[in-house]
Order: C-alpha cells, then sequence, then structure tokens
DNA sequence: ACTGTATATTTCAGTTGTGAATGAAGTGCC
DNA sequence: GGCACTTCATTCACAACTGAAATATACAGT
C-alpha cells in the first residue's frame, strides 16, 4: 500500500514542474503524443495509446482545444473520425513543458545510481498486469 | 512501462479487488482510519492523515453516508466540529474488504522474494517527497 | 461584552478519470 | 439496394480530487 504513495509523490512533483507552464500532466501526455506523431492523430488512437477511455480524450481536447494548444481537424477519408493537430503555441508549450519534465526526472532520480534505477525497474516489472 | 505507468495497474489491481465488496481505495483508506481509531475522528484529522483537502473528505463522507457505512456525529465540546463514525455495516465491509486487500496484495508480491520485496521499497524510499 | 482572528466544515467551480447510452458513418452480407 | 454490425466521437451522470469563497463557531485581547 506504501506503493500508491510514492506514485502519488512522484506523480505530485512531476505535475508541479510543468504547472507554471500551465499545463498538467494529462494534457501533456495527450500533447505528447501528437508532438511525437508528427501529424494529426484520430482520437481513438490517443485514447488507445493512452489506456484509457475515449471519453477521457474527448473532454481532454476540449480543454486542449479551449487553451488553443490543439486543434480538432476533419478526417477525409473516415468522416466518422476527428483528428488532433498541434497548434504552433502547442509546440512550444509542450517543448518547455518537456525540458522542465527532464529536469524534475533528472532530480527525482539524483537519490539513486543508475544501476539501482535498473534494479528498480526490472523489480517492478512484475508487478505490472495480472498473473 | 515507466515506472508511473507500473504504480497506476498496482492501483487498479487493489481497486479492483474491493470492487465486489462496493468499496473503493477512496472509501477504504477513511473508513480503516475510523476502524484503526476505534472512536468518531473529526472530519480534518481525517483530511489531515490522508493527506489531502478538507472539501475532499467532506464529499467522500457524504457518499459514504449515503452508503450508510459512515455517520457524521456532532462533537458537544466544539459545535464547528463534525465527527465521522463507522456504522455497524461500515465495520463489517471495512473487515471484508481488508481481508481481500491483503490476499490482493499477496498476490502483486508472488513474482518477488522477500528479499526482492525489501530492496524494492528501500529504493522507492528517496523517490518520496523531494528534497 | 465586543471585536478581531483563527478554525471546522461546507459549497461551488473546475480537472481528470470511468462507463453507459446516443448518433453518425463505414463495412459486409443477402 | 437494404439490413445488421461495428467503429467513431460525443454526451451524460457520476467518483475522486483541488482550491477559493462562504458560514458558523471558538477564542483571544482590550
Amino acid at each position: 500500500m506504501d506503493l500508491i504513495g510514492v506514485l502519488h509523490s512522484v506523480e505530485a512533483r512531476l505535475e508541479a514542474a510543468i504547472e507554471p507552464i500551465g499545463l498538467s500532466l494529462a494534457k501533456f501526455k495527450v500533447m505528447n503524443k501528437l508532438a511525437g506523431a508528427g501529424e494529426p492523430l484520430p482520437l481513438g488512437a490517443l485514447a488507445e495509446s493512452s489506456a484509457c477511455v475515449r471519453s477521457n480524450i474527448t473532454q481532454l481536447v476540449d480543454r486542449l482545444e479551449a487553451d488553443k494548444l490543439v486543434a480538432r481537424v476533419d478526417d477525409p477519408r473516415d468522416r466518422r473520425s476527428i483528428r488532433a493537430e498541434l497548434t504552433e503555441e502547442g509546440r512550444s508549450r509542450h517543448a518547455a513543458a518537456a525540458r522542465a519534465l527532464e529536469e524534475a526526472e533528472r532530480k527525482l532520480y539524483a537519490g539513486l545510481t543508475q544501476e539501482q534505477r535498473d534494479s528498480l525497474l526490472h523489480l517492478l516489472r512484475p508487478l505490472r498486469c495480472g498473473p
């Protein structure tokens, strides 16, 4: 149960790192996928790669669109599909947040040697996904 | 999978373990403190020991009260204060959830030796509560 | 006793998540 | 072509959280 405490404290630290940029971890994760893809992505693909429900992405993109960080673009080939695209402002805010997160992650792991980080991840592997 | 991802999946497994009992992890944690104290606790004390904001406890207790698992009792010594108390049903549901969580935790750690569990917790310690 | 000030809870608005139900659009089969 | 079936996104209602503002009570100091 202590694992959960660590989770929330780590998340809070990362969240705090990008708060001055006006982004949350949830918003950053979506923007990060868009930046990585380099092209507009369908909302369903975002939901799947984020391991969350579609309606969650709908609402996140709603807020990102209100922030003018992403735009919805229609897909001419499949009129059901709607793709999300980073705006110019979105790209620069994402870049700033990525730098801040890198720095925060560096500080986070500062208490561990590279060897310890590796064995931490190795020990965690058997915990993920049910038996 | 990264650190955050693994820890979220752990949380989801624990959540799933008590879902059949009709409890969430958030509700269980509050009830666990009440069961541990053995007496009604002020909502402010619950908020502090849960490391969350007071309004969150207000709403959690609202839902627990609607479920008839917890009751609000007035404090005659300080009429600002309201204390939460487990009902009979609350006590038995808490006991059932505690057993289910123990079992889930046992399964969770099944892939690791006792030695590995110890070193996992030891490695996680420096990640909490940043410098 | 009165006037601040601090404390305890609540209320409200907003973020992030889930799951069920809806509507719109593609796909396959007869 | 018409029908069922799936897939896409959205809407709605709710859970769990935060933080700001409101309310009620306690407890000073004067």
